[in-house]
DNA sequence: TCGACCATTGACTGACCAGTCAATCTACCT
DNA sequence: AGGTAGATTGACTGGTCAGTCAATGGTCGA
């Protein structure tokens, strides 16, 4: 029925199946084109308005196949949620675990993700939409997952606040929120064509999300050395 | 079936109908029942995991009635929707037409959405996560309306710049995503139960907010007066 | 008292769609 | 060549649910 995906383009060992790749010959992975298509479908019909055979359809495979590798619908938009918010956990770990300047730490939270957003904004749109911000259904599902994010960043500004960088009457959960509310809204803002997109926007919007929140958070003393 | 709904508690004229409210028997606002039971439902349930049932069921009210007064599930949404957002940009539009500081005009903003969510909880969290959050469907629907609240509050700090009280070095459009995010966020957490609740977390948050992101957007001379 | 008009009821229908499954294909091994 | 196991197919099923509609009830004016 459809085309047979010939002369794969690139590397990629296949994953998730004992398959081997032959030669010059890759067998194509089903499971990441069917992933892939998912991202497309959901960000431009949304989870709940597509169908099943939607993805099949955009992914180039049968409707069954989908079921092969994910027991459900719901289990593809769970995957790409935690694949990718697991890059992020990581991400903040890892900067928090380093020696730096809290402006320096949540700039790099800042720029990882709206470089999410540029390198893909059909799946940050996706999990912005459909998961972070749905309190009810998916929101409920990975509130753990979410909610680490949130304490992670609170700890960061909370060390901030112990070497008297950041001022201590600001609840350093609240900040927290407050920092990364004023992130996901930004990229709100270019998901719903509100705020204009491309490489200088970008840039610029992570330094002002910095700037912002930090100028509101760090004490006198701190600002008048920046 | 269900329960005739006798000594009505208050006032409240009917409305939408023809009817009249007779001496001291007042005809029930059977629209209105089903406004305030469709809200608990969403609240509850969401808007597509609900039916439509649930709603009538929650109302006291047959099935059918709820297609007497409105053409679909959802055109109830959408009503509940505009019935409040427009309240909020009455609201906003009052405050900006004052002669305020731009503190106590993003004060005055900030504690009007946070005392709606205080006064009714659910219609908030309805409102932001099947509306201002569903970047597919609903949110596209009402772009407009809620594109409008981003405006008036960007025109609040632009003349803010204009005085020399905010830095002109923040795009106003972003500072008013910032602003607006960050109020959101913190509704969010109340809503997914990641930020504690009660009076004075709300008295407090309103004025964290203005803090916050006053503190970030100020320019050095306006600091030193405040 | 009658009839007109709107409110109210809830059983029913038609469409839709997630998930199943038996059949077929393909790659690879012996 | 024959066999096996996983990959792939897509028609089909069962259940769900938004929206319809014919029937009934209630109120009020004439």
């Amino acid at each position: 029925m459809s085309s047979p995906i010939r002369g794969y383009p690139e590397g990629h060992t296949p994953r998730g199946t004992g398959r081997q790749a032959t030669r010059a010959k890759v067998v194509p992975d089903r499971r990441r084109a069917i992933l892939d298509a998912a991202v497309r479908v959901f960000a431009r019909q949304g989870f709940h308005a597509c169908r099943v055979s939607d993805i099949a359809d955009e992914a180039g495979v049968a409707y069954g196949l989908l079921y092969h590798y994910f027991p459900s619908k719901e289990e593809v938009l769970n995957t790409l949620f935690l694949e990718r918010w697991g890059v992020m956990l990581e991400m903040i770990r890892e900067v928090d675990a380093q020696k730096l300047p809290v402006r320096d730490k949540l700039a790099a939270i800042a720029s990882f993700i709206v470089d999410s957003y540029r390198h893909d904004p059909d799946l940050m749109k996706v999990i912005i939409v459909e998961v972070t911000r749905a309190a009810n259904s998916f929101g409920q599902t990975h509130l753990g997952e979410i909610r680490e994010a949130y304490r992670m960043i609170g700890e960061i500004v909370t060390k901030a606040q112990r070497e008297g960088v950041f001022k201590t009457d600001i609840d350093a959960e609240f900040a927290a929120m407050t920092f990364y509310g004023a992130i996901e809204q930004v990229l709100t803002g270019w998901i719903f064509g509100l705020l204009p997109e491309g490489e200088e926007h970008f840039e610029r919007a992570k330094w002002l999300l910095v700037e912002t929140i930090c100028g509101g958070l760090q004490t006198r003393t701190a600002e008048r050395l920046s």
